[in-house]
DNA sequence: TATTATTTTGCAAACGTTTGCAAAGAGAGA
DNA sequence: TCTCTCTTTGCAAACGTTTGCAAAATAATA
């Protein structure tokens, strides 16, 4: 082998302080019984030649590598973004590095999980609620430690960390109900999944409790992205009479629908109050400022890292879901319903 | 050792397809000299036995880890994103993995780059503008494949990637001047950068190019922060005679721009033209959407990836610096100066 | 068919750690 | 001072690959 090897390894350091290399490999993981002194002399001798482990090395031998897997659909994306923060953060201060991999990369799921466990990660953590849940078993079987952000494992078996998607929607439709609009619609998410389901179920909750009857024609079909918002919206604006209100179920299909409404030559929220789901950073961006349910994005990444960590330095813990409370963040793109505005619309 | 190890090894592998594991070590990285028949015989016994290699063992044994390190200040920054998105597709069409670090995590900077190239990393992309050179200087002493996102090796000895910003500045200024600005606010960068000292060159040229003697009051001094950018915006706007558009050095700041603006009463464009650069994904989505000079984030990001993984695959080929160019993307936030504002304004 | 050149294969050593086990050292009790 | 126990240290094997070198098999040449 002649690779300039310019590295210090273990060995280096064992010969520099004096000891055998197994007492710097513990000083340097364990910590067990070594005496200070040697203790120091070691360090001492680290601190000189700049020794740094080498990661792959440890990580065969036995011990862990010190990387977390991060699984998400893609990057183009405020929502993933803020889950990534927090999880960066929460990761910095364990001082665990963060191996990114995108769902575009491979073929079938599974392979995929399987190279994950195989790979340098010591877990993983899951933003993906498009994929089916062969993925999931997968890992359970290897015994692999992960958890599902934002998304419901569904024989309960997993840890995961998610928000209560019902109550934000609830309290946001409340909300629009009190500023006096009766006439609400609703762009729905992406229905396969769970937390678009647990929206709609919450404003027509709402609905429900303050006596109203939900339209058919004020839930239009959306899939989380900013076009299908956009013309979700304009079905709604073509209604014989439209909503007073829109109420999206994510801040990306809101912005949409702020587009079509302006298209339409209507301003918000003097014409027509939108409220958003998630309060992603571009949010309090865009004008009018959007008032939206704030899902804790960043805040569930951290946890996430944290139940993951856990998992990983403690094998055998239980599995734990913890779901965080949602809030309504007002800003300024709803207010009380114009009376004369189907005058205006003309 | 009691590890239970449901993982399958070369060893099982070779077993299975009665071959050496060297052989089948083989038929996995190198396809040097082997026989069809054994290649065949090994590809099925690989499928058979759904064996992954392990990249820890193999980067140990000499081999490339398959991982390439990126490291950004942050990820709260549309800027870094969109980046990091271009990364990540020119990385998966050539299955490489990508190990995500950000500054925050460790203390001085040189150990925290060795610590990298003793990683898992088999190279390293770097969109670190306020890191001091030492940093650079050690991997380039270690011999370590690195290449710089936007920002310049002040030695030059370094692969880069950057985007024309001085043409850029240039011609947006332009395209203001030609709507019939004469009075042009510009909003500086963090100074210490240099894409931020060219954008200023650029901004500065164009007017003189026109005729025009540049006045210090218009050129109120930012960070790249939406912050920052309002405040320099009002500072603009307390001017006794304030400027008909206002040309910020990032999108960000132009957002804080336009709110500034806003604050003041006053509409965008009718009343003040803004115009920011980068073209960040946000820019599209604020209203009015934002004219600006757009930077191929992505593309820089995909063509870093491309220099690193060449570089990594065939080491001693000679560094390279590619520099984009910009466009302006005309959308709404600018129109022709409206005479009666100074009226308007009071 | 015998010999040589070439292709294909296998063995063993190495990569830099961790960790079980045993040896050495140090303290304490007699 | 001599055992005995407990703490500290060292040795060696293992983790799953890659790769130089040599042996075996095959093809080419005489």
């Amino acid at each position: 082998m002649t690779t300039i090897n310019i590295s210090v390894t273990i060995l280096d350091v064992a010969r520099e302080a004096g000891v055998s290399y197994s007492t710097v490999s513990r000083v340097l993981s364990g910590y067990e019984h070594v005496k200070d002194s040697t203790r120091e002399r070691v360090l001492e001798a680290v601190e000189r030649l700049g020794y740094v482990v080498n990661q792959q090395a440890r990580s065969l031998a036995g011990g862990k590598s010190g990387v977390i897997g991060l699984l998400v659909p893609g990057l183009d994306n405020g929502y993933i973004g803020e889950i990534a923060r927090g999880i960066d953060e929460e990761l910095a201060r364990s001082s665990y590095d963060l191996l990114l991999y995108t769902t575009h990369r491979t073929s079938t799921e599974a392979s995929y999980a399987l190279k994950m466990t195989k790979g340098l990660a010591d877990g993983v953590l899951l933003v993906v609620p498009l994929l089916t849940t062969d993925y999931i078993e997968t890992l359970r079987e290897q015994n692999f430690p992960y958890v599902l952000i934002d998304q419901v494992d569904p024989y309960k078996q997993s840890s995961a960390v998610d928000s209560l998607n019902s109550k934000g929607a609830y309290e946001a439709t409340q909300y629009l109900l009190g500023l006096g609009h009766r006439r609400i619609g609703f762009i729905t998410g992406l229905m396969k999944l769970r937390s678009a389901e647990d929206r709609l179920a919450g404003y027509l909750e709402a609905l429900r409790d303050a006596g109203l009857t939900p339209e058919q024609d004020l839930i239009q079909s959306g899939d989380f992205w900013r076009k299908e918002g956009y013309e979700a919206a304009e079905r709604l604006l073509n209604l014989s009479q439209p909503p007073t209100a829109i109420f999206a179920s994510n801040d990306l299909s809101a912005f949409g629908v702020m587009e079509a409404i302006r298209a339409y030559g209507l301003q918000v929220p003097h014409d027509i109050s939108v409220i958003g789901f998630d309060d992603i950073p571009q949010a309090s961006l865009v004008y009018p400022r959007l008032t939206t349910v704030r899902q804790p994005l960043d805040e569930m990444g951290r946890i996430a890292a944290q139940l993951l960590i856990e998992q990983i330095e403690n094998p055998g813990r239980p599995i734990r879901h913890v779901t965080l409370p949602t809030s309504l963040v007002i800003r300024e793109s709803c207010q009380s319903p114009h009376q004369s505005w189907s005058v205006l619309r003309r």
